[in-house]
DNA sequence: TAGTTGACCGGAA
DNA sequence: ATTCCGGCCAACT
């Protein structure tokens, strides 16, 4: 049983439209916790869903953060979809 | 039930 | 600008 913080966590992630990133700090936020990006973290972690472009999802600080499947894919992905600024 | 962990954040040094 | 520290929250052991 999945809590609903974490069901709404993914749908969050999956209305990121392409070409745009957003911080797990909003991610929290529209999820219901404003002070729980940690914890999106530790969710997305857990969530291999391709339905879910986790990829999307950056530090605050305009970091990548990290992936599940390894950073550099993460930041290949974002710079094809045109979501980095180099 | 309680303690530890980590794809984080913000402020201080 | 970079590094360190405490706080917050969900999941795991």
């Amino acid at each position: 049983m999945k809590s609903l913080f974490a069901e709404k966590v993914r749908e969050v992630v999956r209305s990121i439209p392409k070409g745009e990133t957003l911080p797990y700090m909003v991610v929290a936020e529209r999820a219901g916790n404003p002070r729980a990006a940690r914890a999106v973290g530790t969710i997305m972690k857990n969530n291999y869903d391709p339905t879910i472009p986790c990829h999307r999802v950056i530090r605050s600080d305009g970091a990548l953060g990290g992936y599940n499947r390894g950073v550099s894919q993460k930041r290949e992905i974002l710079l094809e979809e045109g979501a980095i600024c180099k």
